[in-house]
DNA sequence: GCAAAGCGGACTAAAACAGTCCTGTTTACG
DNA sequence: CGTAAACAGGACTGTTTTAGTCCGCTTTGC
């Protein structure tokens, strides 16, 4: 199946979670929050912060916080803060790979139409997209309970 | 990355082949064309022709054709094909499977909205396209060498 | 009847992914 | 100025997915 990364699922998840504020949180509250381990939120907020998606202070009572507002955040952006590049085959224009027989490969650039379109189509919804109609995010729970992940947490495969 | 399998990537170098003539043509003869291996030709096909992208000929003699004309194969088609629903999530429209939470999930759908302009873009691309300005494949290659595949056979990954 | 060619599915090796952990650095605060 | 909170970076590991191969069966032309 054509489909994003888990952690890219989870990402979004976490972003989500910060719109709802301005205020810096700790991986631990936003843990708290999702469900999502500690662990791999703490993963996720280092792809997010390198891409300037959110942005991270350290220290006591350090954590995170948006790194520009959520309608200048897209789709694309998160993907590739999560899973690098979108390049549809490995040889396309944004990737750094090479064909061993890019010179007299016959599909050569053929692909990077497919590519462009898939990526405008990403870069058409932003996370203000994605969190409207979700005000609240329920009420703050406050033990440990089922992650609130958008797809994540799926019932066994198959 | 976000990326096709290598598969599709094949997949889409066969159908290339294919398209240029409308005889049915065996695996062997697809395998010495593109220098993709017999066994791995035999299977993308099997999977393009429970999709209708080719239309097999049993028995000796027989081989296969395309489904249907260039124009009419798009992008997503072929993706389908091999790697079954385009869904960027699991629990999206087009899949079978379900979230756990999926009741209470606070992103429900709002994926859906990615997975449409997704598959748009990848229908709005068919193998007649891909296939402009490749009148030859090269002159027919009567031995073994090196594959002549889309973005396949890439140099070793990173 | 025999050989060519596709069909279906099982199996294996290799690669990618998800998740965890550890060690170091920065910063607030008593 | 010492301690604890919190992020940074990267190594490591188990699991899952993917790519590739193989085998026995069926269909069909000659």
């Amino acid at each position: 199946m054509f489909k994003v990364n888990k952690l890219t699922d989870y990402a979004m998840v976490l972003l989500l979670e910060m719109a709802r504020g301005s205020t810096v949180r700790s991986t631990q509250h936003v843990s708290d929050r999702t469900g999502i381990p500690l662990p791999t939120v703490a993963k996720i907020m280092k792809s997010l912060g390198k891409a300037g998606l959110v942005q991270s202070q350290r220290g006591a009572g350090g954590g995170y916080a948006l790194g520009r507002r959520p309608i200048e955040i897209t789709v694309a952006d998160v993907i590739q803060a999560v899973e690098g590049p979108i390049a549809l085959t490995a040889c396309a224009e944004t990737s750094d790979e090479h064909c061993s027989i890019e010179a007299v490969c016959p599909v050569q650039g053929k692909w990077n139409r497919v590519n462009r379109a898939v990526r405008a189509a990403l870069t058409e919804v932003t996370l203000a997209d994605m969190a409207e109609d979700i005000p609240t995010f329920g009420p703050a729970p406050r033990a440990k309970e089922e992650p609130r992940a958008a797809t994540a947490l799926l019932a066994p495969v198959k």
